[in-house]
DNA sequence: GTGAAAGCGCTAACAC
DNA sequence: GTGTTAGCGCTTTCAC
């Protein structure tokens, strides 16, 4: 069974005896400005229904040179996060009548760059691309070119894109205080990728939190390099089997944090009460695990959303939009995966923790 | 900043003094089979370097009558399984040199509608589908045109158009026998969305388990309406109150489970002691949950791998691969959500529980 | 009010 | 070995 033969302009034309152009115009709605007759009008679509005319978008895009769609570039959809995201942002795309290519780039910078490279050939108006977060040079040689694009989840301090990201490191300082608050000084932390934005802002949250509360740091605690479920489980594996276990772990992802759980649940230990536990990104399951987990919960449709709404400016207006970066605040959920440190009942607990510093005295 | 002017063959051809066709012709890969002298290939892949050349793919597709893309329709992204589909398609198809164009219908037959006719505008070589699955005349319509396209997930008996699903009717037996051989006799099933293939082939599988077992059906204990979180909510905490509330709840999807969670936990109920439960839908969170969750795995990435294989066959080869239906099993992964019920170890467990109907003798 | 024709960037039949 | 040219389906300038 061959594929229909396509119907165009012409057909339509040869059919009811007049130019394409005058179709043409009738079809995309400058009847009126071309002040073309009630009666050819109503020809022309009548036959454009009967034959079931669809436009070729192809042909239109190369004559207009614009394809009305967008390229998007994910590290990982079966992340939620990400999932979220483009969710947010596909939807968001289809209102505005665009359509969107997606490339899940596999955490592989080289994907990612092969991608651009597709999209760019693919003509799309713009890009989001949420970027594996290391390199930049390739994002920064689009953007010089003037491709309008943005930067979302992560980005690159130098360089000169649109960005919409998490106040991670707000998120960071916030969840960390809570567990201070709960008495924790041994607080370990597993990082995500090394050298992206999104790490750096959470481990620097995590720092500054300890620091403030005049807690040493200590480097031995700082653990882990990706974002991944894996990372979790090894780096948390490590952490148990250290002579003194800290008392809880911070987790810069909802994957990591996955993991984490699993060697915790593997070595024979209870959280809270073995072993407190704060990660990032809240999730439908996060109210129902073994315990109800304590996240940092980012605005993530509302991210997609932006995200767009940034990037059609760019595509419709001047590209000098102004718009620099748009920063979404986080949210602690607190629920029970952090412990209240028992001996902190023999004394007041303090309402302000930063003044707290003859607890992490009394660690040393 | 004005986006750069895209360089063409012409450029390449006018920068070198030849022709466009010698361009293209070594830019193809064709240099061969012209017999193009090595020097002039030189020369224009030197060119097309220095100048920074990117094919258009527009222009390309327009001549060639292809695109070298596929359109994709998920229901919603952001349910793990889909994201996970998502993701294998969307590298099964960068690894084969083809883009993908996402569509999130959000459950809408609408959208779906909308966003197949969109995709054949944009004249996508293929279409990947997973139909919200209650019509598909505007399916069968596409099929009929030659369209090539795969349905994956969910099926239509009556449409003839390759398809990969789970046995989803013996995934249902596997958890309903697992259940019932634990000694439970009155089992809900939270449905999802009615009147498509995912939903009736597991409901039958429950109907079938519990017949097979000499277990009436309880027609109130059939409850539920869409594959969504709320819907596990609602339809659970239906389910609690009734003045006989069943021992074991069987849930047809993860999203539905998650719901039913919250309301069981809201209930002040534990699984399994109070109730027992098991899911659709392997998670990496199974594991976690309060209670380590028994469910039907799926093999989601293979079912995303498979899809892509049909459709590439219909794409390059005869429209008639004979292709029909690929079906892939499950497996039950046993957890800690089903209680072992007390009374049964009063007396021998059957190891054939289709031989046990003294048991459902007992409880009516 | 309507149409002819050029051209977007590319490939391929045909010519030399 | 290389070039000329038609044409994919569409929009738009210019002409009448």
């Amino acid at each position: 069974m061959a594929r229909k033969k396509r119907v165009t302009l012409k057909n339509i034309a040869d059919h009811v005896g007049s130019s394409v152009t005058t179709v043409s115009r009738v079809l995309n709605g400058e009847a009126g400005r071309y002040r073309i007759s009630e009666e050819t009008e109503d020809i022309v679509r009548r036959a454009a229904a009967k034959l079931q005319y669809t436009p070729d978008h192809q042909a239109r895009g190369l004559r207009l040179n614009r394809t009305n769609s967008i390229g998007l570039i994910i590290p990982d959809i079966s992340n939620p996060f990400f999932a979220l995201l483009a969710r947010s942002i596909a939807n968001e795309a289809r209102k505005n009548g665009y359509s969107i290519m997606l490339c899940d780039s596999q955490n592989s910078t080289k994907i990612e760059v092969d991608s651009l490279q597709l999209f760019q050939s693919r003509k799309v108006d713009g890009l989001i691309v949420c970027p594996i977060g290391q390199e930049y040079l390739h994002l920064e040689q689009l953007c010089h070119d003037g491709v309008p694009m943005v930067v979302a989840d992560r980005h690159f301090p130098r360089l000169k894109c649109p960005y919409v990201i998490s106040d991670n490191y707000r998120g960071s300082v916030e969840a960390m205080n809570h567990i201070i608050q709960n008495g924790h000084r041994s607080i370990a932390c597993i990082q995500g990728l090394l050298h992206t934005s999104v790490n750096d802002d959470r481990l620097r949250g995590y720092r500054d939190a300890l620091e403030m509360n005049n807690i040493l740091v200590d480097e031995s605690l700082i653990v882990g390099d990706s974002f991944g479920e894996r990372n979790g489980y090894i780096s948390a594996k490590l952490l148990l089997n250290r002579t003194s276990r800290p008392t809880a772990i911070f987790t810069c992802s909802n994957l990591t944090a996955l993991g984490a759980w699993s060697a915790i649940s593997e070595e024979g230990l209870k959280i809270p009460e073995d072993i407190s536990m704060i990660s990032y990104d809240d999730q439908p399951y996060s109210d129902y695990l073994s315990t109800p987990m304590t996240t940092v919960s980012q605005q993530t449709a509302e991210m997609g959303q932006i995200a767009f709404k940034i990037l059609i400016g760019e595509i419709d207006g001047e590209s000098n939009t102004g718009t620099n970066g748009v920063v979404l605040p986080t949210k602690l959920m607190i629920r029970e995966s952090v412990k209240e440190l028992a001996w902190l009942d023999d004394e007041k607990v303090e309402e302000k923790v930063f003044k707290s510093f003859e607890y992490a005295e009394k660690q040393q």
